[in-house]
DNA sequence: TCTTGTGCACTAGTATACAAGTCGAAAGAG
DNA sequence: CTCTTTCGACTTGTATACTAGTGCACAAGA
């Protein structure tokens, strides 16, 4: 979303909500830049609305934490804070290892094929080079698994913390995206859960959730003014896993 | 909050921060009870403001799930829904023990002060009897050991799992108070993290978790118009932790 | 040149008015 | 009595106007 783009909303369903859902997509595609102001009254005209509606998608959105208001001075796309990405990290490894000890082994037919599928998805997206396709598909793998535990929130939460990654994931994947490599992981989680194989499916979700941030300090470098700080690679940035051994 | 009691905010800070909290208070106290409609004109003559800062609180509470807005029907405080308890129960399983796992050991003596500190204030509140207080130095406790992993996230975030499950732990502590039981069971988790010994650490802390909601049936069916459904003891509600041994 | 003040253009916060949808009670027809 | 219809009193959603605070440009003074 070019800062200068207009859109408009559909009367059919409220207005802010339409505004968050356009506004979080343009946030995770980097499409607008971390640290760029927002104005309501500029959105507002923008999306042919009041800044009513605009508010309460912004208020939403703050608490997503990807934009920041500073009362009377202005509201900002928050800048990438490393440290935050790896908290994310860890909340997923916690979360996403704990959800596999629920399935493993236990998955019904109708989840595995719709996981199978899934890969087959990111592979024509891999093919393709269509990186927001894979994206979709990276998602829906995972939610899907979430889902299987039969909790609801378990999916929704993993996708918040998913999402505050995803600046840097967009950023890695435009750049030298490993589509094969995160292929090849989600296919050895899923075959392990099936298998039932306990041990192989927590050491590969571990495997695949701790490499995802290893693109983090090259891209804090590369795009300082996206970043909080920039990320020394020699540095023990990467020490902040649960320590559990793979 | 009795229903009709007036409030008014105070000028120096937002209003719908305020309105946020003292609702927030008053939903999880269930002295705003569980079904309860909630009129936004209504809030605003207590409240002493306009509709404007009460939809921005209550648009917060919602996504906190404190509160359902039905568009042009109402807006309602949430039901307590079991299963969303025990969701709760579950991801805090996962966070916390992995929470435990980082600082096991390697905790810093202030904290460890603190938290013998919070212990002493649930005994002081245990006496007293002050349900409120020991409910307070009960969070406290639990998001001192998750500021000690270094993560400021995961504190929030436990806290916010907390506090769907505060409503039923009110509930219960108001009739049959485990206080003692409480402070040995955080007792033995911080003795464990201390002394190094991660087993006896993770042990003590996942049996905790498990404890809290035993007293969930008795609730659902004592105040069956504050839940969405009641909960039978004899079913297999209480299966759905992590299946990690203790 | 540097400092200081002053005003203007911007910001978010709040108040108020109106629009659009929902539900129930009352009135009227059979 | 029963069913139907209509009207009105609610609800949340949106638009608009106003308030109060911030910061920057720019001019006036040393």
């Amino acid at each position: 979303m070019p800062l200068s783009t207009a859109f408009s909303v559909s009367a059919d369903r409220p207005a802010a909500n339409q505004i968050v859902e356009r506004l979080r997509t343009a946030i995770v595609r980097l499409e607008l830049p971390p640290g760029q102001m927002l104005s309501e009254s500029d959105l507002a005209e923008r999306f042919g609305v009041s800044r009513t509606p605009v508010r309460e998608a912004l208020i939403k959105l703050a608490q997503q934490g990807f934009i920041e208001v500073r009362p009377q001075r202005g509201t900002f796309i928050t800048k990438i804070r490393p440290k935050e990405l790896l908290e994310a990290r860890f909340i997923r490894e916690a979360i996403e290892t704990a959800g596999i000890e629920r399935i493993v082994g236990r998955l019904d037919q109708a989840t595995i094929s719709k996981c199978r599928l899934l890969l087959e998805d990111q592979k024509a997206a891999a093919s393709a080079e269509d990186v927001y396709a894979f994206h979709r598909a990276d998602d829906a793998f995972h939610r899907a698994l979430a889902e299987a535990t039969g909790f609801e929130r378990l999916s929704s939460l993993i996708e918040g913390e998913k999402a505050l990654m995803d600046r840097v994931r967009i950023l890695s994947l435009k750049t030298t995206p490993p589509f094969k490599r995160l292929i090849s992981q989600h296919k050895a989680i899923l075959d392990a859960v099936v298998a039932g194989d306990r041990q192989k499916a927590l050491s590969h979700m571990r495997k695949h959730l701790r490499e995802l941030l290893t693109t983090l300090p090259q891209a804090s470098r590369d795009h300082p003014q996206f970043f909080t700080e920039t990320i020394d690679p020699s540095s023990d940035w990467a020490e902040t896993d649960s320590g559990a051994p793979l």
